[in-house]
DNA sequence: ATTATTATTTAGTCATGACTAATATAATTA
DNA sequence: TAATTATATTAGTCATGACTAAATAATAAT
């Protein structure tokens, strides 16, 4: 079997079905244009090459799926990308807001002994900074805390934050300068049609609802 | 004045004509073609291209030069490439035979704020593993002690090696295991027609003359 | 000075991975 | 069911950066 080293178009073209196909039941050839800011046909085209490969499948307007090696290459690279987010806000001092970026590039460069390295010195992490599950070396999405959108909670003491799901550099800076960042333990004290107040390390926000849904947090019901 | 991203290919170009530049007084189209590992034909079409943005100048037989513009690109990712080095071995542990590959590959994706990062923590070293200089921020290339090749030296009871000037991983790994590394100090004992007799760390070896010519020590003769 | 050799360039091809414009197919709504 | 809208695909183009084969220019040798 050959290992036919893909492109960093490639690479991307399959990360973001499997981050897709994390939220939505289908994946859309339009989502895909979408999400890889290119135009519908380009991904026609990159498709019907991944597909020949076998490493992605297609029905017309249906959806399109990864197979087993597929998803085995974008764990991969998610991996990477989630090792280098927090390798960079941990050992480069890079603000949060900073590492989304230089990851995406990075991701398809860095090698075998390089990711090893940094999962090493950070003693093989299982969440990056934005709470997302970072692939084991065996490429294994570790669990997580089952989590829900903080507008589907009620108020309560002590509710913890699992994940933010943005990668919006202003709202992301936003958040780590009121602390709404993973781990987190914060107080709702309020869910009002405007937004969510909640305390957070005594301070008290209105956090409009618009980013309120993007802020999960462990599910403290039941 | 617009600031137009170069591809990675044209930053090796730029690069090597630098590194030639430095050891040749002219840089020929097939030199280029040999380092680059690509056909001569290829490279008319590239210097021609880099000619239009006036990052080189060409006279046809007699060789290429950068322009200043040019040298800047090549500066930048030259101490890309010499920070990272160092930044491998001494960050995340890799031996001095596989620092090269990863940093070609880094050199062209790496940011401006993760060369500072990691020039920063290193506290602005101005040589990397190889005893190479490392461009400064400024892109000025700092002071080297003056260097000549071990085979020109006669006996003598300490000498210092400067810098090692190959990136052949066997030759490498056999000048590490044998700690003939920049800064090492030795005793030439003899040289012979094979090689040359080293004393190195108490242990005695015949360094052949194709290696010896490799590494540079610091002049102690006036 | 002519010939041989080496260096360089032209001309033409190919693969990648985007693009636009136009078309076809499916899903939705009237 | 037909018409409309959304989705996807063809067909054809372009830029990049490699390639081969063939031609041309410079240098070295006889």
């Amino acid at each position: 079997m050959k290992k036919p080293r893909l492109s960093e178009s490639q690479e991307d073209y399959l990360k973001e079905i499997f981050k897709l196909r994390e939220l939505n039941e289908t994946v859309s050839m339009q989502d895909l244009a979408r999400k890889l800011d290119v135009r519908p046909p380009s991904v026609t085209g990159m498709i019907k090459k991944l597909c020949a490969m076998n490493l992605v499948e297609h029905e017309p307007y249906k959806g399109v799926q990864l197979t087993e090696t597929g998803e085995k290459i974008a764990l991969e690279v998610l991996r990477h990308h989630r090792l280098l987010e927090l390798y960079l806000a941990r050992h480069l001092n890079y603000s949060w807001d900073e590492i989304h970026e230089e990851a995406e590039r990075l991701e398809h460069v860095i090698s075998e002994k390089f990711e090893a390295a940094i999962a090493d010195l950070m003693d093989h992490p299982t969440h990056d900074p934005h709470g997302d599950p970072i692939p084991t070396a065996e490429l294994e999405i570790p669990d997580s805390p089952s989590l829900v959108p903080l507008p589907s909670l009620k108020a309560a003491k002590s509710i913890v934050i699992g994940r933010v799901m943005t990668q919006d550099k202003d709202i992301l800076s936003l958040l780590f300068r009121l602390d709404l960042t993973p781990g987190q333990e914060i107080e709702l004290i309020k869910n009002e049609a405007a937004g969510i107040r909640v305390r957070v390390n005594g301070s008290q926000y209105l956090v409009p609802q618009t980013i309120a849904r993007l802020i999960w947090c462990e599910n403290t019901e039941t």
